[in-house]
DNA sequence: CACCTGACTGAAT
DNA sequence: AATTCAGCCAGGT
């Protein structure tokens, strides 16, 4: 593994259950480092090689599939979540703030810090 | 070893 | 209301 941190990261993403959607401030918030969104992202850049990932359940704060041009096609991403039930429009997921799977709603945080 | 970049975000301008 | 800025962490150059 790359570092704890990301390590994390995929243990979250993980949880996120199908047919919902998480964003990367709500993980990297739930993690306990709240301001490090980006290097959340950056996890699941290098979570490739971790098919058990399911990074395109990871969307930003306003539920657009921006990580979507890494998926390998520019349909894949938005492909995944329809098999899922959710429909994206131009990039945005519907009915995202009904959608939405926050850990810190959902798990017990610092159990989850301790599981480490 | 120092600097740059990035699937982000919230506050400040 | 739109845009910029600064933090955040890891990895590459």
């Amino acid at each position: 593994m790359a570092s704890e941190f990301f390590d994390r990261v995929y243990r979250v993403v993980r949880l996120i259950p199908e047919g919902r959607v998480s964003t990367y401030g709500h993980i990297a918030r739930f993690l306990g480092t709240g301001r490090s969104a980006r290097v959340v992202g950056y996890a699941m850049n290098a979570s490739h090689n971790d098919p058990s990932v399911p990074a395109h359940r990871v969307v930003n704060r306003k539920g657009l599939l921006t990580g979507k041009h890494f998926f390998g096609g520019s349909t894949v991403m938005e492909d995944l979540l329809a098999s899922e039930g959710i429909t994206v429009v131009n990039d945005e997921i519907q009915n995202f703030g009904e959608l939405v799977w926050d850990p810190m709603e959902h798990l017990d945080q610092e159990e989850f810090l301790e599981s480490i």
